[in-house]
Parts: structure tokens; sequence; C-alpha cells
DNA sequence: TAAATATATCGAAAAATTTAAATATGAGGA
DNA sequence: TCCTCATATTTAAATTTTTCGATATATTTA
């Protein structure tokens, strides 16, 4: 069964947005840094911040954290249960 | 190979708006009139058409005009190219 | 041809999201 | 303890998205 509009929208805003794309692609190739993420993608440290609030409470994203710092990675659960999702949305029956 | 950000964001436009999720839900069901979908959502026809157009460009959704009426359905193709591209995005590399 | 109908587009206002500087929090290290 | 560093949170402004009435376009009906 779906879940509600609202709730369903919120998993799929992380994938909406270029910055958050771009975080993305660079969790795919392992864990990272909050501090690798800011270098890479060239924005503010506040700004990471809030893209990665909004990729992890989509659920796609999780946070690790280890004295100062902070480590994400894809979430295998949330990218199964996002990947489910979609396939219900976009799974037109026949007719 | 994955498209560019913008390209990827549009698809995923489809799936991050309540409304559109709830005219994706009517077309789980089979192709519906516009009309059918105003009054099923109970939001205005300018309003509507909004959200068509988005859902269109993001290729999820497929229009056919048959004289004054425009039907809307969900495109089978669209559908697995969104599948397959959340699948790349969301398919962490093993460690 | 004129009127009615279905939908798209425009334009301005409203709402939501994003940005980035400033500040707060909390964990080492000196 | 005090300082520094990494990150989160706050806040306000900028930007983008969404809404909706008005208008335009095209098609069918009378």
């Amino acid at each position: 069964m779906l879940p509600g509009y609202e709730e369903q929208a919120k998993v799929f805003k992380a994938f909406c947005d270029e910055k958050r794309l771009q975080v993305l692609k660079l969790l795919r190739g392992g864990e990272k840094c909050a501090c690798v993420l800011v270098e890479s993608l060239g924005i503010p440290q506040s700004s990471l911040s809030y893209h990665m609030k909004i990729l992890c409470d989509s659920g796609i994203v999780e946070s690790r954290e280890e004295g100062k710092w902070t480590h994400y990675s894809i979430s295998k659960k949330g990218g199964a249960y996002a990947l489910e999702l979609l396939k219900e949305i976009v799974d037109a029956k026949e007719e």
C-alpha cells in the first residue's frame, strides 16, 4: 500500500534538485564526509547541510557521526524503498 | 550513462508534488480526459494544465488529442526510463 | 456563422524552496 | 579550561514554483 502523497513526495524530493543529485553521485562511490562534499560541490557549508537534511529526511541517505565528523552514505533500504514506490506509481494497469 | 543533473531532476519533478501524484494515481487506472482530472482533483482548469505540462515534460505522461479533448496516460516508456534512472542513482557500489 | 465547450497560455500574486552569512553546538586538542 | 575545527541551525533575502483568474485558440454543436 502506498503512503500518503506528502510522504511519497518527500521521498522523491531527494532527486529533483541538481545539488542533491550531485551529492548522490558522489555517494555512489561510497561513504563521504560532509567536508568532502562541501569541497566537491563548491557550495557554502550551510547550504550543503541544508541539502543533506533533505536527503536524510527522504530516507535515501543515512548519516554516521564519528567525533567531529559526519559521514554520509546511500541507504540501501531507502534506495530499495524508493524503487518500490516508483514501481507502483508508474505501473499502469493493463487494459 | 546518466544524463545531466538538470535532465534527471526534470524526470523526478513529476513525483515530488502532491497534485501530480494524485494525477498519476488516477492515470494508473487507465487513460483519463483532462476534464475528468480537473473534476477529480477539484482544482481550477488552468492549474491542472500547469501540472500536466510538467508531467508530460518529464516523459512520465503522454497526451493524445481527440477533437476538443486531451487524454492523458502514463507512458510505459517514460515510466521504465524513470525506473532505470533511479536504479542507477541509488545503486551504491559495493565496497 | 454564432455559441458553447475543452484546453492551453499569460500574468500577477502567493507560497515554497534555496541560498549564504551569522551564530550555535559539540567534540577533540593544547 | 580554552581554543579550534566540523557541522547544524537560524535568519533574511533571493529565487523558483504554484495558484488562479483572465484571455486565447481550436473544435464541436446549433
